[in-house]
RNA sequence: CGCGGAGUGGAGCAGUUGGUAGCUCGUUGGGCUCAUAACCCAAAGGUCAUCCGUUCGAGUCGGGUCUCCGCAACCA
């Protein structure tokens, strides 16, 4: 299985264009990748670092109908922001490009082409909602009606936002077209499938068999899909943004985004390279890695490489190391939500520390689990590690070579047991770094970088060499000599992960750049070499900036939450009669417990003043059961029973929903009987 | 009982094929003073979510329960 690989083709998630890159998307794809890219080019290995802008798909249309922009504009701005910020960040990229490049284009469409003749793809003809006035048909999220479940009036038609409930199109209670407005018709479309199920058993071999050293996360869920079934998925569908069906009669039909995007990775390289890509794609000697996140496993595990493997031509994944999530102060990370660090923003106000960002984001990459970043966590790291450990340490050695020896490079004299046991553990650390990189352990490696600053401070501390200076300058010599050995080490070392400070250190000590090869080596700097001043590698970062960082992100939040809220209009006036057939009434909470197996509910036990009653109510988020017993709510008493999740409801409990989607239960000002009638 | 991942000292994480529970930060005490009050040493602190089982022995294997995250195939 330990196959012998001539070049490696390492592609990257490609970003949606419909937003800025957050730390989320770096610490779950980026910079592990452009780690693992840089120590490839490091070792002198043949290596292409794909990645680009994701351009197509619905939601980018969306916004920039919201915007009363083209989506040509939407996507122009976003990739524009992210392709600077990445460049700025030290992505190292061969090429970053977009999806809607003409070669994308071509070649997207004549990887489509290929396939269909092929026959690799199944018809299927269904009916959808058409909107007669825009003479369209209208994707789930072009179309808002009531829910069918929470009678919400604004519910989409993939997913009603007030209860949550996934819903299909057809669900909705009087569907109106978020284009025109009009009521959409049904109307027939033909569409193409990929059918998933009819490559389901060399997947399963392939993956179950063949790669089970892919991290338990993408296995598993791999697994889980293969368990449970392929079905043939849609390839195209009805909308005017993306690379067209290049097949006769799809006039108005697409590529369908998923598998528009990953064609890109594909695409990208050609645009880079036209004569020679097809040796990154398609040589059995190159390993194709993607990095990915979690959301993305199940769609480069099982759907793009049956993509590959219907074409025919093309190699598959080696490998998919895809991470967790992040989040950010406790809180998931949300775009809409404004609740993240944008990459462009941190730019710009840590102008210099993109190594700092890139340090704790490996620090604390979430391979195996949902990790947390908090601000305190990154000025922690900051000032104890960076600064402390490994900048101190340059900053000790090259201080004392400059002020014992005027910043020449003394000679190695004898060396003693210690002397030698310390340069043993350069190459020890050698080892230990490949080893955990090459099975992409990224935070454990870069730990493993920094214990070789640990090394040097120990043995600064250790052999004392300002006491020795006094009465054995031979001894001094040599000490300051293995330290500078150690410093070069470091320069190497972190030269995947820290490449800016690398970079820095190297000026420093007036040295060209290593190769991968050298770390371990204890001659990288000889007698005699002089060195520059040295100059503080890390600074610490103040309380004041990041209390001022953590008072950005719950200001911006804030504003945005005030800035997207707005009342709901009133809806339609009705008649007295029909507000007296409503029945709200004043009950006491008896007894109030969690359903079991369901996240949101709460079942209550109501005293309504002539009987006890249950009513089942979806805030379970937002109150403990204990705090409600005792407590007198409001709640429609007259309302059909309903069953939800096997309990019969009663009624429904009002609340109040907050701007933040928090609930507050209606309550009368005053205890009044239960029973008492609201009017 | 839909599926997958996770639950380890104050915080963040490791724990490979079962054999006395480790690392970084923080805390406390000491040392050093070359260094960005940084560094070095030592100590305290965990019934490894919980219950049951297999075993001479389980954080590690099997089963039940609870909690968190993600996914559920027109949500890119």
């Amino acid at each position: 299985m330990e196959k012998q690989f001539k070049r490696t083709t390492v592609t990257s998630a490609l970003p949606y264009a419909n937003g800025p890159v957050h730390i989320g998307h770096l610490a779950g794809v980026y910079v592990p990748s452009d780690i693992y890219v840089r120590y490839l080019r490091l070792k002198g290995e043949e290596v292409l670092f794909i990645g680009g802008s994701d351009e197509h798909g619905v939601p980018i249309t969306i916004r920039a109908k919201k915007e009363g922009i083209t989506p040509q504009d939407v996507v122009d701005r976003y990739h524009g922001i992210i392709k600077k910020a990445f460049s700025d960040f030290g992505i190292s990229f061969d090429i970053y490009s977009r999806t809607t490049s003409d070669t994308h284009k071509e070649l997207a469409s004549e990887f489509f082409k290929t396939l269909y003749e092929k026959g690799e793809f199944v018809e299927q003809t269904s009916e959808q909602y058409y909107d007669e006035e825009a003479k369209q048909f209208l994707a789930d999220r072009y179309i808002t009606g009531e829910c069918p479940h929470c009678h919400n009036e604004g519910a989409y038609g993939d997913q009603c936002e007030n209860c949550g409930t996934s819903l299909s199109a057809t669900d909705l209670i009087n569907p109106k077209s978020a284009i025109s407005g009009s009521k959409p018709v049904m109307k027939e479309t033909k569409h193409w499938y990929l059918p998933l199920d009819q490559h389901e058993s060399w997947l399963r071999e392939w993956i179950l068999e063949d790669h089970k050293e892919w991290r338990p996360n993408v296995y598993g869920q791999c697994k889980s899909w293969l368990d449970m079934g392929l079905h043939p998925r849609a390839v195209s569908r009805d909308l005017n943004w993306g690379v067209p069906v290049p097949v006769e009669g799809a006039e108005g039909k697409v590529l369908y985004v998923w598998f528009d995007a990953p064609i890109g990775y594909i695409s990208n390289t050609k645009e880079l390279l036209p004569d020679t890509w097809e040796k990154w794609w398609k040589d059995e000697d190159t390993r194709l890695v993607h990095f990915i996140g979690k959301d993305n496993i199940v769609f480069h595990c099982i759907v793009f490489p049956a993509m590959l493997k219907a074409e025919g031509s093309y190699i598959l994944p080696d490998n998919v190391p895809s991470n967790e999530f992040l989040n950010l102060e406790g809180d998931k990370i949300s775009t809409s939500r404004n609740w993240a660090v944008w990459l462009h923003e941190y730019l710009e106000d840590f102008p210099g520390k993109q190594d700092v960002l890139r340090y704790v984001l490996t620090a604390n990459a979430p391979e195996t689990k949902d990790n947390d970043f908090t601000w305190k966590d990154f000025q922690a790291r900051n000032n104890n590690e960076l600064v402390a450990v490994y900048g101190n340490f340059v900053n000790r050695a090259l201080v004392l070579t400059n002020k014992y020896f005027d910043g020449v490079v003394p000679a190695m004299g004898e060396l003693t047991d210690y002397d030698k046991e310390t340069m043993k553990e350069f190459s020890d650390v050698k080892q230990e770094v490949e080893r955990l990189l090459d099975i992409y352990k990224f935070r454990d490696a870069q730990k493993e970088a920094m214990n070789l600053a640990r090394i040097g401070n120990k043995y600064l501390a250790d052999t004392e060499p300002w006491k020795l200076a006094k009465t054995d300058m031979a001894r001094v010599e040599t000490i300051m000599h293995i330290s500078m050995q150690l410093v070069a080490n470091l320069a190497i070392a972190f030269e995947p992960f820290l490449p800016f400070s690398s970079q820095k250190l190297r000026e420093m000590i007036n040295m060209e750049a290593f190769n991968w090869a050298d770390l371990g080596r204890t001659d990288l700097v000889v007698e005699g070499h002089k060195i520059n001043k040295a100059s503080l590698l890390f600074e610490k970062i103040e309380d004041e900036t990041i209390e001022a960082q953590v008072q950005k992100l719950l200001d911006t939040k804030k504003a945005n939450e005030e800035a997207n809220y707005r009342a709901k209009e009133i809806r339609e006036n009705i008649e007295f009669d029909d507000f007296l057939k409503l029945d709200v009434r004043v009950g006491t909470v008896l007894e109030c417990k969690k359903v079991p197996k369901a996240n949101k509910l709460l079942q209550f036990l109501i005293d309504d003043g002539l009987d006890k009653r249950t009513i089942v109510s979806g805030i379970a988020q937002h109150y403990k059961p204990e705090d409600l017993v005792g407590k007198q709510v409001c709640f429609v008493a007259n309302l059909a029973p309903r069953k939800l999740k096997g309990v019969v409801s009663e009624g429904m409990i009002l609340s109040a929903e907050n701007v933040d989607g928090s609930l507050s239960v209606i309550a009368p000002n005053r205890e009044v009987k239960p029973g008492s009638e609201v009017k």
